[in-house]
DNA sequence: ATATTTATTCTACATTTGTAGAGTAATCTC
DNA sequence: GAGATTACTCTACAAATGTAGAATAAATAT
């Protein structure tokens, strides 16, 4: 099962906080804030798709991620792969490099980067 | 508007064959085919959020993308980018970079189209 | 030309998503 | 300890999505 938009931005926020009460997830949300029931049906479903999950204090509880936003992250890029580009990651790539708008500076680091995985292999 | 998954999956058949009849299109589905009624309740909806538009053949119509796949992925990209990385590039690029399974091959095609894109700056 | 196939529209309906009010129980504030 | 605040559950409801049948009209096959 998928989280959907604002279920992701939710997921976000937990995911930066790693554990968080209700209240201070409210916080984070920029303005407009949604209200308090509307997170919290959200963390509701979330939960109920394997999300996140929580500790109980007394009234409260506090949630945390129960999927790391790495491997969420990769299902994601994967599925984005699969779909546009054959399933292939270089062409991909290729196409990430020429299109998105990397500095000079963050050419140069990537380049570092993936001559490091170079010599990995 | 953004396009739902199954739109998605319908567009990218229209993105490769660049111009489609209903046959052509559910030709390429794999299977299971949807049924007909169905691909045309997303062409329409796809039509109606301005993804595709047709011309017209007597009875049936030759539909064709309105959106360059290149700008709907990027789009798309940035949009990940922007909820997974602090909308930095750099950050994604060495995500990407570290965790997707690129061969030793595809990481040198890669770096030297890099090389490319920092001469050009 | 008659039967068959095809493309389109209309209608429909269950599920998922976005959003939140009402109600309730616990907790904090003076 | 009485009123204000908070967190949670329940309920709700409109919009979007996934999926497709029925009806119709046009095209094709023989």
């Amino acid at each position: 099962m998928q989280l959907s938009k604002s279920e992701e931005e939710l997921m976000n926020i937990i995911w930066k906080k790693k554990k968080a009460f209700m209240k201070d997830l409210l916080d984070a949300y920029p303005d407009p804030k949604p209200a308090t029931t509307t997170v919290a049906t959200l963390l509701k479903r979330m939960t109920a798709k394997g999300f996140v999950n929580y500790k109980s204090f007394g009234r409260s509880r506090e949630y945390f991620p129960l999927v790391k936003k790495k491997d969420y992250f990769s299902k994601h890029v994967n599925g984005l792969i699969k779909n546009f580009f054959n399933d292939s990651p270089g062409q991909f790539a290729s196409f990430f490099a020429k299109e998105t708008n990397l500095s000079k500076e963050e050419l140069q680091d990537l380049k570092a980067l993936i001559d490091n995985e170079i010599k990995k292999k």
